[in-house]
DNA sequence: CTTGACCTTGACGCAACGTCAACCTCTAGC
DNA sequence: GCTAGAGGTTGACGTTGCGTCAAGGTCAAG
């Protein structure tokens, strides 16, 4: 038996043009090709289509396709190897969710997109590298959870307290004053306590290590860098924060 | 304050081919390009670059960012589209590892990935379209309990059984027996007999609705039919099944 | 013979840049 | 003033898996 592009397209559910591609790349070669050029295909050829498309419904490359094919790979294995991979893509997306929930919230809330007011949403949201690895995804529901239960006041009140903290910052250094200043380090004071608004849901209060990892955040990630007058400002900061971590905390 | 191409790369976190890239399709075009064609950044344009990398996070594509930035779109509701696209894509990405999940099961249990195979698992797991609907996700959790709990032994057992039972109804087709017969009845009996192993967790014992159902499905995936000898087969059991659901169910 | 369905082989298109290639330009040290 | 080295520019191709024309041959039915 013997059927056209056309009929194992079909029956397969699938295009004539996906058959000829995977022709091209030496996936399923038709069994016969006619003095016309028509391609034909035998039972054979439909039973390896089928599993060609079992694995590319499982999401599988062509590449890995023809691996597992050609038997070059452990089946099981080369599945394995792609469960990983999907689990991954998985909470990639859940962290986009995540943060476009957060920035829809932030949206309705009354605030512009802007990156120099991407901070407020900080403490209650995770991020990248060792944020999220150490205070992950459980931590962003609470928060959220955190977030969501106050008010429209509130949570401005929340983001001008710490827009005026930044200012502060930006003040006292273009006062030429320095990081370990009485007046500074009252600032940061503020700062912390104002960090520790959020401290019951983002794994208890401040910490020198973890003040410390702020400061450096500041400086390294220019959106944070933004909120504190660029990247001076940041250093500034963080020097300061610094200074508190070690006598304060 | 104005930067050249490579300090606003590293300020930002990103690649100067990027920054070009966004200049070619008017995303981020330069403040101000030099007589030595230079290309100068401002600190306008160091915020819409932090907004685009935001949004980009956020895994809009150019055209989205595109629509949002000339905010021709309402930020929340751009954002809610993506959102929902988003959970689809999870959702879609859930079923994939269902699926490979289940087949890596069924792998390990001894069986060859071939499309005549995949029949076995078909009531402990979910399908395309309506099936899903109906018994979802839900089901599929049970079934696969279901399936793990089984012994190798076991699996293989209720394996033979329907290989049996197809190779019956193919024996008796090509016997030239209609669909009606006694004797192919009794082969749809004992069908019956088999789907309702897996009933407990499938929803109940097997309805007449349900079988017609089963017998429409081999007919229209070509992965099903496979299992009754192609789509001539196919045709055969949905017929015999359809009796058998008028007369005995 | 005509019509219409089906077949063929190119070849461009897409998304968002990565990655050469070939060639200027600026800055700093000698 | 020269030279090295870092940094800038504009093309232009590569990537993934086909979709989608385009231009033209083939086949079955009326």
């Amino acid at each position: 038996m013997e059927w056209s592009i056309q009929d194992i397209a079909r029956l397969a559910g699938t295009t004539s043009r996906t058959l000829r591609h995977y022709g091209e790349v030496g996936l399923l070669p038709p069994s016969r090709i006619g003095s016309n050029g028509y391609r034909y295909y035998d039972a054979d050829a439909l039973t390896r289509l089928q599993r060609i498309l079992l694995l590319r419904e499982l999401g599988l490359g062509i590449p890995a396709i023809i691996e597992v094919m050609e038997g070059q790979r452990d089946n099981v294995q080369a599945l394995s190897g792609h469960l990983q991979w999907l689990e991954q893509e998985k909470s990639r997306l859940d962290r986009q969710i995540a943060s476009v929930e957060l920035t829809i919230h932030k949206l309705e809330g009354g605030e512009q997109l802007m990156a120099d007011q991407m901070f407020d949403g900080f403490d209650h949201t995770q991020y990248k590298g060792e944020v999220e690895e150490r205070w992950g995804r459980d931590a962003y529901r609470e928060s959220d959870a955190w977030w969501r239960a106050k008010s429209k006041e509130e949570r401005k009140a929340y983001q001008d307290q710490h827009k005026q903290i930044a200012a502060d910052y930006a003040a006292a250094a273009a006062a030429g004053e320095v990081p370990g200043s009485d007046s500074v380090q009252a600032i940061v004071a503020r700062h912390v306590d104002w960090l520790n608004l959020s401290a019951t849901v983002t794994g208890g209060p401040i910490t020198a290590v973890r003040l410390r990892y702020y400061g450096d955040m500041y400086v390294g990630d220019a959106r944070f860098a933004a909120n504190y007058g660029g990247l001076e400002g940041a250093e500034f900061v963080r020097d300061a924060l610094a200074v508190y971590a070690a006598q304060s905390l």
